[in-house]
DNA sequence: GCACCTTGTCCGATATTTCGGACTTCGGTC
DNA sequence: GACCGAAGTCCGAAATATCGGACAAGGTGC
């Protein structure tokens, strides 16, 4: 993966601008401090252009400098704009106290997910109280068959409109196995008919998925809050998780 | 307040990332969305700039329209950006732990405060359950003398060097009042013995402010875990509070 | 010691981005 | 209905940011 969205003229000349989105896209995807030479590379920056804009970024702490080694990742300043980003939206500020207090109740993995375009994304992540901690990573996108929130958060589109929308790969899981779209469209039929929905072993063999709706004044799902769990959690106590997941929700919908 | 740190040569023209730069900061300090013409005003940008570089920023999702009026904030990519930072500094990362735990069980809003440069910041902020929040802004730099973190935050300096390293205005708080000098230094000492700092109606008349330092390897304070509480709270209650905030920065400092 | 690779800095040329200003809409006010 | 200000777009000119390549300083393997 290279270049990806940076326009490049003929030349191959481009903005500094389009070359700092590039490289914080490119430190997101790969989620660890990056030297800034295989920066320049991975984006197809030139070096010297590439060392120039990290030390301005460096300055306005948007970059850190990790181990003075010329590796560099995201700085304090990144966190303060998406602090105030997440105070700024209502159902997201709201969200993150009944998130905080899921995961803090069930010292389990509770989260807030979206759609972005046509791919499923982690808003909120709260991590439980377990050793190997369970948890997606927050804003990286995934292919809505993947997941037990994707099959909600498509519930308000006809059978056929939800086919069309969901590109054809995305139903082929990362190890290869296929997504029935029959079974798919049950699912969510389903789902939407009990008010929550549960996967187990999707993308990850030993984890079961508990999700409930968030719904707009139409309706329509917008959003999920769900725990992430081992899958062998006894059956009573996914019955409490789905229970404080449809309060948490109910909380965050416009009542219809 | 106008461009402040954007460097312009004597032409009045600037990078585009330097623009922009100045663009997120603007929008940090004012925490509100803005309109686009008032951005280009108040950050000294020419009109017709300011507008190619937020629509190249909204199409890369940093910014966010609002209201299709001309309005933007943040948008999502800042929070993924941030959160991808927290996630990779280690003591922040558990911070959080503590922060979410503290709030959600004393239910009065707790945070995580550090030094940026010679002011304080505070880095995390977990609302309690009040109706009208008490809390502090992420990431909005403040005088040391203004806060009760700050009494611990400096405690590893000499007399001298603390005056010498806040600056002289810093002790003049929003009111007008002064903090006398003496006073700071006495208060800085006694809350070094003390292991934990209490400030009451300093910047907010009716607020108080319990604070807790965590400290590494050298015993420096490189960090504070704090409560911030109505000043009316009981005094077992704080007593409580203070007890936990020491757990929570024991916790988190390296053991001497 | 030598060859080789990587990191980081520096410099001049030129392709391009920024900038100012003109222009069109739009909405409100008198 | 005329006037005014604000929002947004468009364009050509020129100041300059980006780029390639050269270079120095380390580090490593043989």
């Amino acid at each position: 993966m290279t270049t990806d969205g940076v326009v490049e003229k003929a030349t191959g000349r481009a903005r500094g601008i389009d070359r700092v989105i590039g490289l914080m896209e490119y430190l997101h995807r790969r989620r660890a401090p990056a030297r800034i030479a295989d920066i320049a590379r991975e984006t197809g920056t030139p070096r010297s252009t590439m060392y120039e804009l990290v030390n301005t970024l460096v300055e306005a702490r948007w970059l850190e400098m990790r181990s003075d080694d010329g590796i560099v990742y995201f700085g304090p300043a990144m966190h303060y704009f998406g602090s105030d980003y997440l105070d700024s939206v209502d159902l997201i500020r709201k969200a993150r106290t009944e998130v905080a207090h899921l995961s803090e109740r069930m010292g389990e993995t509770a989260q807030f997910c979206a759609l972005e375009g046509n791919k499923y994304v982690v808003v909120l992540n709260e991590p439980g109280r377990r050793m190997f901690r369970i948890s997606s990573e927050v804003g990286i996108k995934v292919p809505i068959p993947w997941t037990a929130s994707g099959r909600l958060l498509v519930d308000h589109m006809g059978p056929s409109e939800i086919l069309g929308f969901i590109p054809e790969e995305d139903f082929t899981l990362p190890d290869g196995r296929r997504i029935v779209q029959e079974e798919f469209l049950r699912d969510i039929a389903e789902a939407r008919a009990a008010g929550f929905v549960r996967t187990t072993a999707l993308v990850d063999r030993f984890t079961t998925c508990l999700a409930a709706p968030v719904r707009d004044a139409a309706g329509c799902c917008t959003a999920t809050i769900c725990f992430v769990v081992p899958a062998d959690t006894e059956a009573e106590q996914q019955e409490e998780m789905i229970r404080l997941l449809k309060d948490s929700a109910a909380r965050l919908s416009v009542p219809q």
